[in-house]
DNA sequence: ATCTCTGCAAACCATTTGCAACCGT
DNA sequence: ACGGTTGCAAATGGTTTGCAGAGAT
């Protein structure tokens, strides 16, 4: 979706910080890059990485992913489905979530567009706010158009 | 925090949709209203019930929980501690939450400011959007002159 | 009297943890 | 060789479900 740094640089930073480079974190890490739009969950990530090492466990993936997000390597979301997914957090910090409430589509909106929401927020309310998490829910334009369709035939 | 609808009207909703009156529901319809700030959990829920009438289960309060969901009377939330909260829909439909990451402390912020946020995303992304689940995370009025005072005594 | 609703206990499912073996340094 | 890291299996904790009995209409 835009640019990523690579494997390399992440191992680097995980060397940086002493902790060591097993092959079961680096193809973690290569897995979870290389399937950056799809949001996966520990579970899926764990089978992507067992297509290539079987032996690996998924416990070893939840300590992994909570050890990459610890370094603010990973970003965890959640959706509201029960399992949480995760995303490299790449240059760009923030981005929202749209949510397709019939296909389940997950869209995602580089920019950032709450810095106005956030001022506003501070003058009212004395917070000083660092972080936000956002999910908008609706109809992509396919579902839309689907539905328009289905309005007409009646 | 602001006028809410009464027990009756809720109670009444459900009879108007064929479902049955029982204790444990207006029970449960009656600890939610009460305790609308506190953003209780199931199992909050549950003990709160229990205060008053020590027979309920806890299943029975899921799945009032549950119904009342499906009737947009009740609003499931995560604040991402594990377990869903849930608080009255009142009559503004949206408002967004402040979540303090030193105290815990949730702040309400009543208006819903993200109408113009949704315009924009909608002319770039042609969703359709019809809902939106937002929290900010920062630290409290309290908790920031908390800081700022350990600093100046460094 | 009917059929929903309830309480209980067991089932579920994502995630966490204890522990002995393993492997990167 | 040391100590972090792993795999396994068992534990956890919130939520759901099957079922027989209870209660609202």
């Amino acid at each position: 979706m835009e640019g990523h740094e690579d494997i390399e640089e992440v191992l680097s930073r995980l060397k940086a910080e002493d902790f060591k480079l097993t092959q079961q974190r680096r193809l973690i890490v290569q897995k979870l890059l290389s399937d950056e739009d799809n949001h996966p969950s520990a579970e899926e990530i764990y089978h992507m990485v067992r297509s290539e090492d079987p032996e690996v466990g998924l416990a070893t993936v939840y300590r992994t992913l909570d050890l990459l997000q610890r370094l603010d390597i990973v970003h965890k979301v959640n959706f509201g489905d029960g399992k949480a997914r995760y995303e490299m957090r790449g240059e760009q910090h923030q981005h929202h979530h749209l949510l397709c409430t019939e296909c389940g589509l997950i869209h995602e909106v580089g920019e950032d567009l709450l810095g106005e929401v956030e001022e506003k927020l501070t003058a009212r309310t004395g917070f000083r706010i660092s972080d936000h998490d956002v999910k908008f829910y609706g109809l992509c334009p396919d579902c839309l158009c689907s539905e328009v369709q289905a309005e007409a035939q009646q």
